[in-house]
DNA sequence: CGCTCGATTGACCCGAATCAAAAATTGTGG
DNA sequence: CCACAATTTTTGATTCGGGTCAATCGAGCG
């Protein structure tokens, strides 16, 4: 199977090179916002480090914060952790999502943010995106946007906690999963999920347990086909429906 | 009981005049963010317009985006509309704090947000507001602050959801507004709730039914006091306890 | 003063948590 | 490459918090 997940070779490096104007992603990581003399400049303020591998932090909580990050390849996920010592997951990352914006406003990361699985990231310091608005008031409205994007999609989790069974809550995080693949041209109907159930329940408050009976019990209806992280879905009809025709989110920060 | 929701009266037109230089909630509204001089800037763009009576909108979700607001006096709540046509409460909102970022992102208002009492509020428009960054650099540093504040308490929501018993939720509520009440200079003690049990339910995702309980349950614990919207708290740090240290947010969007 | 709507209380039920154990994966070292 | 250990996932039995349904009880108000 085809995947965009680089492992650590020469492809990865180039991966590392490509330039925003080349980036398969850059429509779903910067829509609409710049034109091509702009892409330029936004290219150079780009870092493009190493990728991380599986299980290691892109930052941490308490982290100074002085960048965000665009999702290259693989995936990432956040979590904070209260001072009870209990994780929250906050949530994943795929390939052309940003994230880290959790560390605006008090200057220092709240979450962590981790790799699942190996992942490249583009780090765009903030400082020189500031100034960058300065400049370019379309990119600072897509940032605004961005932010406000943020909290819609916090608020649809919200409503995903607060209202939704646990078998809406995961057919809407299927959903949501299909949908971003879609977006980068991928197929809507087959995909690798890379987080455990552990993180899917802690991230739709289930238990680790209710995340593996709903997963069967979906399998039973007809509706997905799972091999352990692999899932194929059969009917995203059906699936939408038991979603109760959430969509969960185009993640962001 | 002194309040400063304003009755729609001479007193109320007093209020409605008064400038952010002279208005006690500035603190709140505008920490630290700009000096005397950018005050008198900032000030001549905000609109003050009649206060809203109960029940009456100060946006609709699908209006157009083009201010956000300060409340200065009486409560409102937000809430969204699901496709199914089911709401979600999204925030209350007390004097001194932000609403309406939800719009940025849409150019239109997600939410719905409604007076639950009489409840004056300042109106500042985003466009000026945003030629206004240009000039105040820390200005704009502190309003996406306020955007990243937002989704960080967003954040201690979907944990109060995802981890925590009703018990719990309730008690972080409590917290949440007597700490708001203090920040305002008024007593951690004592507040009447301006919202409905139906209002506290949808936004912490429990029955009216558990709400009702929950406080009846407080009362026999011999933490609060309740006497329908009017509460009293009489342990305080017993109900941080219950609420198992949770903060639930400083409002803002 | 009666009516309506919100709040409270009680009885019952159900979905999901918890506890326990087996099964499947993944990783590790010889 | 295989055997063993550790972790993750699945399945089953049981429990319990909170939802639902129904009835009663106010409090505001026309």
């Amino acid at each position: 199977m085809p995947t965009d997940n680089q492992p650590v070779n020469r492809l990865s490096i180039r991966a590392i090179d490509i330039s925003c104007k080349d980036c398969s992603l850059n429509p779903i990581c910067l829509p609409v916002a710049v034109n091509a003399v702009q892409l330029v400049e936004l290219d150079s303020i780009i870092k493009r480090s190493r990728p991380l591998r599986k299980e290691e932090y892109l930052f941490r909580a308490s982290d100074p914060f002085h960048s965000i990050f665009a999702v290259r390849s693989g995936t990432l996920k956040t979590y904070a952790v209260s001072e009870n010592g209990e994780e929250q997951v906050t949530g994943f990352y795929l390939p052309g999502e940003l994230l880290g914006i959790d560390g605006i406003s008090m200057n220092r990361h709240t979450n962590f943010a981790k790799a699942l699985e190996t992942a490249a990231v583009c780090e765009i310091p903030f400082d020189k995106l500031e100034i960058l608005f300065a400049k370019m008031p379309t990119l600072q409205r897509h940032f605004f946007q961005l932010l406000s994007r943020e909290i819609q999609s916090d608020q649809l989790l919200i409503r995903l906690l607060s209202k939704k069974s646990a078998e809406e809550r995961i057919a809407a995080l299927l959903m949501s999963i299909s949908h971003r693949h879609t977006r980068r041209g991928l197929s809507p109907l087959g995909f690798r999920l890379a987080m455990s159930r552990n993180d899917i329940g802690n991230y739709l408050g289930l238990a680790v347990e209710t995340v593996s009976r709903v997963f069967t019990r979906l399998q039973k209806q007809g509706i997905i086909l799972v091999d352990g992280k692999e899932v194929e879905v059969l009917d995203l009809s059906a699936l939408s429906l038991a979603s109760d025709a959430y969509e969960l989110r185009a993640q962001t920060a």
